[in-house]
DNA sequence: TTATTACTTCGATAGTTATAAAACTAATGA
DNA sequence: TCATTAGTTTTATAACTATCGAAGTAATAA
Protein backbone atom coordinates (compact mmCIF):
# COMPACT_ATOMS: atom_id res chain seq x y z
CA UNK A 1 0.00 0.00 0.00
CA UNK A 2 1.50 3.40 -0.73
CA UNK A 3 1.29 6.88 1.02
CA UNK A 4 -1.38 8.02 -0.99
CA UNK A 5 -3.63 4.74 -0.58
CA UNK A 6 -3.08 5.09 3.31
CA UNK A 7 -4.71 8.69 3.37
CA UNK A 8 -6.96 7.44 1.10
CA UNK A 9 -8.11 4.63 3.11
CA UNK A 10 -8.52 7.01 5.85
CA UNK A 11 -11.06 9.54 4.06
CA UNK A 12 -12.73 6.76 2.66
CA UNK A 13 -13.22 5.43 5.97
CA UNK A 14 -14.21 8.50 7.29
CA UNK A 15 -16.59 8.87 4.85
CA UNK A 16 -18.31 5.42 5.47
CA UNK A 17 -18.70 6.22 9.07
CA UNK A 18 -20.18 9.26 8.06
CA UNK A 19 -22.66 7.58 6.12
CA UNK A 20 -23.07 4.75 8.47
CA UNK A 21 -25.69 6.50 10.74
CA UNK A 22 -28.94 6.01 9.06
CA UNK A 23 -30.41 9.70 9.46
CA UNK A 24 -27.47 10.74 7.93
CA UNK A 25 -27.96 8.38 4.88
CA UNK A 26 -31.81 9.17 5.05
CA UNK A 27 -30.51 13.15 4.76
CA UNK A 28 -28.53 12.32 1.80
CA UNK A 29 -31.40 10.19 0.09
CA UNK A 30 -33.43 13.04 0.62
CA UNK A 31 -31.48 15.74 -0.42
CA UNK A 32 -30.55 13.45 -3.58
CA UNK A 33 -33.68 12.64 -4.24
CA UNK A 34 -34.98 16.18 -4.03
CA UNK A 35 -34.84 18.78 -7.29
CA UNK A 36 -34.63 21.77 -4.41
CA UNK A 37 -32.22 22.36 -1.28
CA UNK A 38 -33.99 21.90 1.87
CA UNK A 39 -33.49 23.39 4.99
CA UNK A 40 -32.73 22.17 8.81
CA UNK A 41 -36.36 22.78 9.67
CA UNK A 42 -37.82 20.76 7.24
CA UNK A 43 -34.98 18.03 7.18
CA UNK A 44 -36.47 18.00 10.90
CA UNK A 45 -39.73 17.56 9.98
CA UNK A 46 -38.81 15.23 6.90
CA UNK A 47 -36.90 12.79 9.74
CA UNK A 48 -38.86 13.23 12.56
CA UNK A 49 -35.52 14.59 14.73
CA UNK A 50 -35.00 17.38 16.85
CA UNK A 51 -33.15 20.32 15.05
CA UNK A 52 -30.54 19.94 17.37
CA UNK A 53 -30.17 16.70 16.38
CA UNK A 54 -30.06 17.42 12.69
CA UNK A 55 -28.03 20.14 13.16
CA UNK A 56 -24.99 17.81 14.52
CA UNK A 57 -25.70 15.32 11.83
CA UNK A 58 -26.05 18.51 8.88
CA UNK A 59 -22.34 19.30 10.73
CA UNK A 60 -20.96 15.77 10.41
CA UNK A 61 -21.86 15.53 6.63
CA UNK A 62 -20.99 19.37 5.91
CA UNK A 63 -17.56 18.40 7.01
CA UNK A 64 -16.97 15.39 5.65
CA UNK A 65 -17.63 17.35 2.31
CA UNK A 66 -20.90 15.59 1.30
CA UNK A 67 -23.19 18.37 1.73
CA UNK A 68 -23.19 22.04 -0.08
CA UNK A 69 -24.88 24.66 2.54
CA UNK A 70 -25.88 28.25 1.44
CA UNK A 71 -26.70 30.51 4.17
CA UNK A 72 -29.47 33.12 3.93
CA UNK A 73 -30.55 35.57 6.36
CA UNK A 74 -31.43 32.39 9.23
CA UNK A 75 -32.14 29.93 7.35
CA UNK A 76 -29.13 27.35 5.99
CA UNK A 77 -30.17 25.51 2.56
CA UNK A 78 -28.68 22.09 2.42
CA UNK A 79 -28.40 20.50 -0.72
CA UNK A 80 -25.54 16.73 -1.95
CA UNK A 81 -22.10 17.89 -2.56
CA UNK A 82 -21.85 15.58 -5.75
CA UNK A 83 -18.45 16.48 -6.29
CA UNK A 84 -17.06 14.51 -3.62
CA UNK A 85 -19.62 11.51 -3.95
CA UNK A 86 -17.81 11.38 -7.52
CA UNK A 87 -14.47 11.66 -6.86
CA UNK A 88 -14.46 9.18 -3.66
CA UNK A 89 -17.39 6.98 -4.39
CA UNK A 90 -18.22 7.31 -8.39
CA UNK A 91 -21.80 6.13 -9.36
CA UNK A 92 -22.90 5.62 -5.75
CA UNK A 93 -25.78 8.80 -5.84
CA UNK A 94 -27.16 6.81 -8.54
CA UNK A 95 -27.32 3.55 -7.41
CA UNK A 96 -28.98 4.76 -4.46
CA UNK B 1 -39.68 7.00 0.13
CA UNK B 2 -40.76 3.47 -0.23
CA UNK B 3 -40.43 0.39 2.23
CA UNK B 4 -37.75 -1.04 0.03
CA UNK B 5 -35.49 2.04 -0.06
CA UNK B 6 -36.06 2.10 3.85
CA UNK B 7 -34.55 -1.31 4.31
CA UNK B 8 -32.26 -1.04 1.43
CA UNK B 9 -30.83 2.12 3.65
CA UNK B 10 -30.67 -0.02 6.75
CA UNK B 11 -28.74 -2.57 4.55
CA UNK B 12 -26.58 -0.20 2.99
CA UNK B 13 -25.82 2.14 6.58
CA UNK B 14 -24.63 -1.57 8.07
CA UNK B 15 -22.21 -2.28 5.07
CA UNK B 16 -21.17 1.43 5.46
CA UNK B 17 -20.23 1.33 9.02
CA UNK B 18 -18.50 -2.47 8.36
CA UNK B 19 -16.15 -0.65 5.92
CA UNK B 20 -16.12 2.63 8.35
CA UNK B 21 -13.33 0.72 10.52
CA UNK B 22 -9.91 1.55 9.31
CA UNK B 23 -8.86 -1.68 9.90
CA UNK B 24 -11.57 -3.06 7.97
CA UNK B 25 -11.08 -0.92 5.29
CA UNK B 26 -7.59 -2.13 4.73
CA UNK B 27 -8.90 -5.63 4.88
CA UNK B 28 -11.05 -6.03 1.84
CA UNK B 29 -8.43 -4.09 0.23
CA UNK B 30 -5.76 -6.15 0.65
CA UNK B 31 -8.28 -9.08 0.12
CA UNK B 32 -9.20 -7.20 -3.37
CA UNK B 33 -5.63 -6.10 -4.58
CA UNK B 34 -4.75 -10.42 -3.90
CA UNK B 35 -4.64 -13.02 -6.54
CA UNK B 36 -5.64 -15.47 -3.79
CA UNK B 37 -6.57 -16.13 -0.45
CA UNK B 38 -5.53 -14.88 2.81
CA UNK B 39 -6.00 -16.13 6.30
CA UNK B 40 -6.38 -14.41 9.54
CA UNK B 41 -3.25 -15.57 10.74
CA UNK B 42 -1.90 -13.47 7.55
CA UNK B 43 -3.56 -10.69 7.82
CA UNK B 44 -2.89 -10.51 11.62
CA UNK B 45 0.69 -9.82 9.95
CA UNK B 46 -0.27 -7.47 7.50
CA UNK B 47 -2.34 -5.34 9.68
CA UNK B 48 0.09 -5.65 12.61
CA UNK B 49 -3.24 -6.37 14.71
CA UNK B 50 -3.72 -9.45 17.63
CA UNK B 51 -5.37 -12.87 16.03
CA UNK B 52 -7.92 -12.05 18.55
CA UNK B 53 -8.68 -8.59 16.89
CA UNK B 54 -8.37 -9.77 12.90
CA UNK B 55 -11.08 -12.33 13.82
CA UNK B 56 -13.54 -10.11 15.51
CA UNK B 57 -13.30 -7.67 12.51
CA UNK B 58 -13.77 -10.86 10.03
CA UNK B 59 -16.64 -11.76 11.77
CA UNK B 60 -17.98 -8.54 11.19
CA UNK B 61 -17.32 -8.54 7.41
CA UNK B 62 -18.62 -12.22 7.14
CA UNK B 63 -21.95 -11.45 8.89
CA UNK B 64 -22.58 -7.97 6.49
CA UNK B 65 -21.73 -10.77 3.51
CA UNK B 66 -18.63 -8.71 2.60
CA UNK B 67 -16.44 -11.73 2.56
CA UNK B 68 -16.27 -15.10 2.04
CA UNK B 69 -14.99 -17.53 4.52
CA UNK B 70 -13.19 -21.14 3.48
CA UNK B 71 -12.20 -23.40 6.40
CA UNK B 72 -9.33 -26.04 5.96
CA UNK B 73 -8.45 -27.99 8.31
CA UNK B 74 -7.27 -25.19 11.30
CA UNK B 75 -7.13 -22.54 8.46
CA UNK B 76 -9.88 -19.97 7.63
CA UNK B 77 -9.26 -18.46 4.53
CA UNK B 78 -10.66 -14.83 3.34
CA UNK B 79 -11.83 -13.63 0.34
CA UNK B 80 -13.84 -10.68 -0.79
CA UNK B 81 -17.35 -11.13 -1.98
CA UNK B 82 -18.07 -9.22 -5.20
CA UNK B 83 -21.35 -10.13 -5.14
CA UNK B 84 -22.31 -8.03 -2.32
CA UNK B 85 -20.17 -5.23 -3.13
CA UNK B 86 -21.78 -5.79 -7.34
CA UNK B 87 -24.99 -5.78 -5.32
CA UNK B 88 -24.85 -2.87 -2.84
CA UNK B 89 -21.88 -0.60 -4.68
CA UNK B 90 -21.59 -1.33 -7.84
CA UNK B 91 -18.06 -0.14 -8.95
CA UNK B 92 -17.17 0.53 -5.79
CA UNK B 93 -14.16 -2.36 -5.95
CA UNK B 94 -12.92 -0.87 -8.88
CA UNK B 95 -12.65 2.41 -7.82
CA UNK B 96 -11.22 0.86 -4.36
C1' DT C 1 -35.55 47.87 21.52
C1' DT C 2 -38.00 43.71 21.88
C1' DA C 3 -39.72 39.53 19.80
C1' DT C 4 -39.42 35.99 16.58
C1' DT C 5 -37.12 32.75 13.62
C1' DA C 6 -33.61 29.45 12.38
C1' DC C 7 -29.96 27.24 13.62
C1' DT C 8 -25.82 25.91 16.75
C1' DT C 9 -23.52 24.56 20.87
C1' DC C 10 -23.37 22.69 25.52
C1' DG C 11 -24.25 19.22 28.86
C1' DA C 12 -25.80 14.92 30.29
C1' DT C 13 -26.79 10.25 29.31
C1' DA C 14 -27.30 5.80 27.41
C1' DG C 15 -25.57 2.85 24.19
C1' DT C 16 -21.94 1.09 21.08
C1' DT C 17 -17.27 -0.35 19.70
C1' DA C 18 -12.20 -1.54 19.08
C1' DT C 19 -8.63 -3.64 21.40
C1' DA C 20 -5.91 -7.45 23.40
C1' DA C 21 -5.04 -10.96 26.98
C1' DA C 22 -6.80 -15.15 28.64
C1' DA C 23 -9.42 -19.04 28.15
C1' DC C 24 -11.46 -22.09 24.93
C1' DT C 25 -12.37 -25.13 20.66
C1' DA C 26 -11.25 -27.91 16.88
C1' DA C 27 -8.02 -30.15 13.79
C1' DT C 28 -3.66 -32.25 12.97
C1' DG C 29 0.44 -34.79 14.12
C1' DA C 30 3.84 -37.17 17.00
C1' DT D 1 -2.69 -39.53 24.47
C1' DC D 2 -0.31 -35.13 24.44
C1' DA D 3 1.37 -31.11 21.97
C1' DT D 4 0.86 -27.89 18.41
C1' DT D 5 -1.60 -24.93 15.32
C1' DA D 6 -5.26 -21.71 13.88
C1' DG D 7 -8.88 -19.36 15.03
C1' DT D 8 -12.92 -17.97 18.30
C1' DT D 9 -15.08 -16.27 22.38
C1' DT D 10 -15.01 -14.07 26.85
C1' DT D 11 -13.90 -10.35 29.67
C1' DA D 12 -12.54 -5.90 30.72
C1' DT D 13 -11.64 -1.33 29.48
C1' DA D 14 -11.24 2.98 27.27
C1' DA D 15 -13.07 5.72 23.83
C1' DC D 16 -16.59 7.29 20.98
C1' DT D 17 -21.43 8.56 19.47
C1' DA D 18 -26.45 9.71 18.94
C1' DT D 19 -29.95 11.95 21.18
C1' DC D 20 -32.48 15.86 23.08
C1' DG D 21 -33.41 19.81 26.11
C1' DA D 22 -31.61 24.08 27.40
C1' DA D 23 -29.00 27.89 26.56
C1' DG D 24 -26.82 30.72 23.15
C1' DT D 25 -26.23 33.28 18.60
C1' DA D 26 -27.42 35.85 14.60
C1' DA D 27 -30.65 37.81 11.39
C1' DT D 28 -35.04 39.81 10.59
C1' DA D 29 -39.32 42.15 11.82
C1' DA D 30 -42.44 44.79 14.61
Amino acid sequence: MTIEEQSKDEILSEIFKALSEPNRLKMIRTLNESDKEITCGEMSEILKLSLSTVSYHAKTLREMGLTNTRKEAQTKYLSVNRQTFKKYLPGFLDSL
